[in-house]
DNA sequence: GTGCACATGTAAACTGTTACATGATTGC
DNA sequence: GCAATCATGTAACAGTTTACATGTGCAC
């Protein structure tokens, strides 16, 4: 069982979707822990559905295609609801280029460097605004359920509260790294 | 001309080293952002030899398996300057297992998320202690060198400093987390 | 004599991304 | 006519991890 199955229990846990729309919401909803492309969800619906994790049936559509809708199986759900409170271990390798450069900074040119984090900045902060924006929304949710933390909304807002303080961090640190810059060109 | 290949070239100008040097480094002081394994390693370094942007000359010891001392050149040097300061357009894709676990809490059992997360924060914590101490060290070293920004030092610290950031945003967020399902538990 | 640190490589397996492939309808 | 959205899949490629492979010397 590879972690992009758990993925796509835990979007067919709160709603039946085809493969499409597993898609879409991967990219739309979710892509700030999670990515994957369609050519990896289709092949993977198939092994969870031979597994009896999922089970789908097919929606015969006018003027569009058909779809096969799935949904989560008892089974399915009762291995996720084991899995979501199992101990991690497995650290997911970091990978991040643009501390990669902020490691060589030092040979480059300010000016340049001082663009490239300016822009890196913004893109952060841009991203931080969207989130908040959804949070907002997410809580509006949560609340109408009575901030139950049986809600599928405590999911989505505590998650998104990760992604909000992460996307805060970092453009403060891309911030940071500009004023120490011109510190060091300006300075004694 | 792919990510490992700037990474080594990071760590070849700032000394010569064995690639059996370079893995260690690679485990040790820069995880926070970027990891690898010796079979990664040596056969990019033949790679970079290929195309000029590093040499090398084998070290014959005594007692000890010969290595080769691999050096940058200024091809290297040349590439890897302009490259620091490049626009960087490729968002690395972000996958977080705990986040991932996040989301689907709402479904397990309260007392073992919290225990989930109470490990996680301690893990986070005992690595942002971790790196303040390295950051201190790295402080000093970069102070005798003037806190100029063309100092190595400089590197180190702008770049440790995102991983405490990080590592401190991370603990924070597992914290609060762990307030809101208590919160959940005993509140109305 | 067992395991660890040094030292360098190759091969296989796995994961993830990009491209290929098909086909209908709707809007510009 | 051309691009975009819906809809599902496979194939090729690139990158990463794990395992295989070999050999010396030192400490317990």
């Amino acid at each position: 069982m590879k972690t992009l199955g758990y993925v796509l229990l835990e979007l067919l846990v709160r709603g039946s979707y085809s493969g499409y729309d597993l898609t879409q919401i991967l990219k739309q909803r979710i892509a700030y822990f999670w990515q994957a492309g369609h050519s990896q969800i289709y092949p993977e619906l198939a092994r969870l559905e031979a597994e009896n994790l999922v089970t789908f049936e097919v929606v015969a559509q006018e003027d569009r295609p058909d779809k096969k809708i799935y949904s989560i199986t008892e089974a399915g759900r009762a291995l996720l609801r084991e899995w979501v409170t199992t101990p991690t271990d497995s650290f997911p390798p970091k990978r991040d280029e643009l501390v990669l450069k902020a490691y060589c900074l030092w040979l480059g040119d300010p000016e340049r460097a001082i663009k490239l984090f300016e822009d890196q900045a913004q893109q952060h902060t841009k991203q931080l605004a969207d989130y908040r924006k959804a949070q907002a929304w997410i809580e509006q949710q949560w609340d109408q359920e009575g901030r139950r933390i049986d809600s599928q909304w405590f999911g989505s807002y505590i998650s998104l509260q990760r992604g909000i303080g992460n996307e805060r961090e970092y453009a403060d640190w891309c911030h940071w790294v500009i004023e120490q810059i011109k510190q060091g060109q300006t300075g004694p």
